[in-house]
DNA sequence: TTTGATAGTTCGACTTTATCGAATAATCAA
DNA sequence: TTGATTATTCGATAAAGTCGAACTATCAAA
């Protein structure tokens, strides 16, 4: 199993986060992660349009290598959180308004 | 000419703000129309990168259609400004954090 | 009007990125 | 070891981005 990438705080780059932000199923899983760490698999389950594994997968790795959750392994499984702390470390204000923002938005 | 089409407030989504936004280029071009409007041209001449007129055209019409900017005709140019009052009253909080966020980010 | 210059858009080709299903790897429990 | 669970990687196809060239629109000067 290969390390999995994590940037640094003072690393995590607008653009990027941004960019990671811009996808429905990315800022949707950002949303639950919100309430707390989670699994790939609950959170696949929980989407309003079915994605496959594969896909998720690589939306898991867009959003931690942007800087905006941090994955650990437990078992068979990877639990996702939000890297909240860094991120209003580093960007301020942005995902407080981005995650109470209208949600329909 | 084709009518430039631009979306009502209401209809301004999270996701296509982010998404438009999660560009380099498109994002210095935000910031530089935070300090008012712009045709396309002199934009695209203070980017660091050069960067090719039909991209520029593509760039400008991602940002209008996602309802981060206004372009109005003027002559043969088109000048572009920020919806800072749409986008303030819509995701509140958002555009501030953005571009207050450390331009180097 | 016609010509020329300026400002952007559209088109076609090529490159890059996203998505999927199938196959694979890792972990645990029986 | 076998089987179940969880997630990643791979190869193929679909979608989006980038570029230069050609085109449209507008204005100014002759």
């Amino acid at each position: 199993m290969r390390l999995l990438h994590h940037p640094d705080s003072k690393d995590i780059a607008l653009p990027s986060v941004l960019y990671a932000l811009g996808d429905p199923v990315r800022l949707e899983i950002v949303r639950r992660l919100d309430q707390g760490e989670l699994a790939c698999a609950p959170l696949c389950d929980a989407l309003l349009s079915p994605i496959a594994k594969s896909t998720m997968s690589h939306h898991f790795r867009v959003l931690r290598e942007s800087g905006v959750i941090f994955s650990r392994k437990e078992g068979t499984q990877h639990l996702n959180s939000l890297r909240r702390e860094d991120l209003d470390q580093r960007f301020p204000g942005l995902l407080t308004a981005i995650l109470s923002a209208d949600s329909v938005g």
